[in-house]
Formats: structure tokens, C-alpha cells, sequence
DNA sequence: AAGTTCTCACCTAGGTGTAAAGTT
DNA sequence: AACTTTACACCTAGGTGAGAACTT
């Protein structure tokens, strides 16, 4: 289902971004991992995500340019621990300080909406760490604490003193399937043989185990 | 030793182009394949350059943006054969009709100049062909024909009506080194040997021999 | 005979979870 | 006890020249 902007960005003109509709792919596999509670590996040197954060973009004016980013706000100031006994999450306590706050540019970025609009828009190059003094750019979590990615389109407007106008010319998309815990190793056993059965890069730990192909929803 | 710009783009605008310098990276390599007369591989699918065409920036405004692009400019108008009785290029007649011709964009154009500068810009997403009907981009290629790799420097003009100063807004640079004959398969023995002790991705082929360790140069 | 195409084993480069070891 | 780090085997993805097969 596509995503309207969370900003309404209406103005007079032409290019505007209050038209920009925003789905996400591999939608069913995102509401696998959610339906059992998603963990994403952080690590020193930075850990890719899975699922990808993929979208498919339409609704922008072709010939404008627009930067596409990626951030993760907490979604509460708790946190996590497993308890294996209940193969449940339970609140621990207060979340511990926010760690430098930091944006993922897409790598294309800027491009032309044509440019975005033709093809699935990927962040794959998106890397998290929970190394506080990490200077590769990764994207900064506290392990143990529940975070939502966030899409923010942003249109590049050529005009001097874009500026003054810059609060109408982005807008931010939320998936809530997409939420998920950051763990330095992962907790629930289910996650783990998820991640197994879908991840082609984790091939090698799979079984003959039917049950590991249940992603596929056939 | 950098190599001054072969257009002179002296202007009276803060940031022009005549004073960038290019250095060749990997040049006592090039020279060694240049000696023995540098071959390419071109295929239907298309092939990497190696040695991958790298190089060192200076003298760039730091804050403006430039576009980088490479190209490739036929030597003469002949096609050429090998002589294996005398390991030597000879002269086989009139070179056939030009494939389209093409550009290779770096891949992160546009950028500022601080960004060329601060490390080695790689060429190394640069693919040959052969394949007159490529899709994909690539740089089309007569096989047996001789080339010679030239990189243009595009000062990215803000200013309105900037195609009336284009003309002084690049620059043009070629390295004699890095001139080579495109191949379907490599002719000369010795330049395939200095491919496979060069080349990491060649490993496999690689003996004992200590000749193969000649190009380090020790 | 000369040049091109195709498949292949062998690499580089780097993304997986595992299990043991380390830390607090 | 709870969490983090590290080395590792096993993958994906794709860049090599060899050599056989194919084309003209």
C-alpha cells in the first residue's frame, strides 16, 4: 500500500513534493520479521540490514532533483531485554543517552525524480554500528533499544535562498512494519532461523527444514 | 609527474579549471605494459580496464563542482595484426568504421573539488566492448585498433547561461602511457604474463616463477 | 588461418550466523 | 548473568585467463 507523506507540503509550485507516494517493497517479509519482533545485528565495523529498506517512489516531477534519506528515531526511551523463558521482550529500565544522531544519505543522491521513479530505490549501503566514536559514517544505535527508520524525501530547489521555503520541500514516510530492536547478537530463535531461510548471504546455515522456507508464503 | 591541462581555460572567475593538475596513478606499471604494447580485452559483455585508469587531483576550487568523464580517441585510422614469428604489431590495412562514441562518467559526478582531491578518483566501473548494439552503457570498441584513454575535467557552472563560457569551463588530459590495442584475446604472451602477476583477480594463474614479481619492480 | 565467443576453475571482496572467548 | 567481541566456515557476487568451440 503506498505511503502518504507525513508532512503535507501543498504549494504553488510546480515541482512540489506533496504528490510523492512511497511503497515499500518486500512488504511481507518486513510483516514476517515484525509479526515476531525484528532485531537488526549492530556491530563495531557496521552490519548491513535485513530485509533491505527498499521502496518503490512515484508521484515526482521528473525533471526536479530530489535527495532521498534514511534516519532511525527511537520509539521509546526504554530499555530491552529478552526473556528467553517467555520468548518474549520486556522493558529494562530507561533507555541509556542517544548516540550522535545521523542521517544516511542515498548514495545517488541528488538525482532526478525520473531517475528514482524507474527502478527500486535501495538502501543496501546502509550500515549499523553501536560504536559510539564510529567515523565511517554508519548509522549510530544503542544496542538493546527499539528504533523506526524513517524515509525523508527532500527536493532540491534551485532558487536562491531555497532555504526559506525548505519546510515545504521535504517531506517523511514511516513504515511500521520496518521497526525493529538493535542487538549485538540476536535473541529470539525464530528471528535467527528467519533471517536464515530468507538472507541469501546466510545460505550456508540452512537445513532441509521445509519450515525454513515458510517466508515464502506458498 | 602531473600533467597540465592540454586546453588552457584561463578566465577571470574565481574558480576555473586552468590550474587542476592530474596525476597518474600506477605509473611505472602502465609504463611497463606500455613498453610491451598494452592490450585490452574487450567482450560482448564488456571487460574492466587493468591497469584500472586511477588518478591524483590538484589545483581544484574546493568548494565548486566538477563532473569527471573519460573517453577514448582512436590513435590513427588503421587496423592492426599480431606477428608472432616477430612478437610485433603490424599495420593490417584501414581501420574499420567508428563504433558510437561514447563517455564514461565517474560515477560520483558531480562532486566537489575537495571531494576528487582528498583521494584517488578510480575508473575502475569502466567497462570495454565490443559489442556495437551495448545497452549497457559501455565503452564501444573496434578490436585490434588502437586507442588512447584521454579524461576531461567539467567545471559545473552555477551561473545561468553557462553554456556561453563552457568553452572555458574543461580541460582535457592524456597520458601517452596508457595508450592500447583492444584485443578479443591477448596476442602478446608477455603482456598476458604481466596481467596474471599484476592483476589480484588473476591470482590462479599465477607459478612460481619469480619473473612474474618483475613489475614490483625489486 | 585469423579472429571471436563461450564455459570453466580459480581467484578477490565481502555479507552471513556460530560458538567460543571476553567484558562488566 | 547478561551482553559484546572475535575468529571462522560458508555463502553471494563477480573479475581473471585458459582452452575448446565457433565463425568467417
Amino acid at each position: 500500500m503506498p505511503c502518504a507523506p507525513d508532512v503535507d507540503g501543498t504549494c504553488g509550485k510546480a515541482a512540489n513534493v506533496a504528490s510523492v507516494r512511497v511503497q515499500l517493497e518486500m512488504h511481507s517479509l518486513w510483516e514476517q520479521f515484525n509479526h515476531l519482533g525484528n532485531e537488526m545485528i549492530v556491530t563495531k565495523s557496521g552490519r548491513r540490514m535485513f530485509p533491505t529498506f527498499q521502496v518503490h517512489i512515484s508521484g515526482m516531477d521528473p525533471e526536479s532533483e530530489y535527495v532521498l534519506l534514511l534516519d532511525f528515531v527511537p520509539v521509546d526511551d526504554k530499555r530491552y531485554r529478552y526473556a528467553f523463558h517467555s520468548s518474549s521482550w520486556l522493558v529494562a529500565g530507561r533507555g541509556d543517552a542517544s548516540p550522535p544522531g545521523r542521517v544516511h544519505f542515498h548514495p545517488d543522491s541528488p538525482a532526478r525524480g525520473s531517475q528514482w521513479m524507474k527502478q527500486t530505490v535501495s538502501f543496501d549501503r546502509l550500515k549499523l554500528t553501536n560504536n559510539l566514536l564510529d567515523d565511517n559514517g554508519h548509522i549510530i544505535l544503542n544496542s538493546m533499544h527499539c528504533y523506526q527508520p524513517r524515509l525523508h524525501v527532500v527536493l532540491v530547489d534551485p532558487r536562491r535562498d531555497s532555504h526559506i521555503y525548505a519546510q515545504r520541500n521535504f517531506c517523511t514516510f514511516s513504515f511500521p512494519e520496518t521497526r525493529f530492536i538493535a542487538v549485538t547478537a540476536y535473541q529470539n530463535h525464530r528471528i535467527t532461523r528467519l533471517k536464515i531461510a530468507s538472507n541469501p548471504f546466510a545460505k550456508g546455515f540452512r537445513t532441509a527444514d521445509p519450515d525454513d522456507c515458510s517466508y515464502l508464503g506458498r
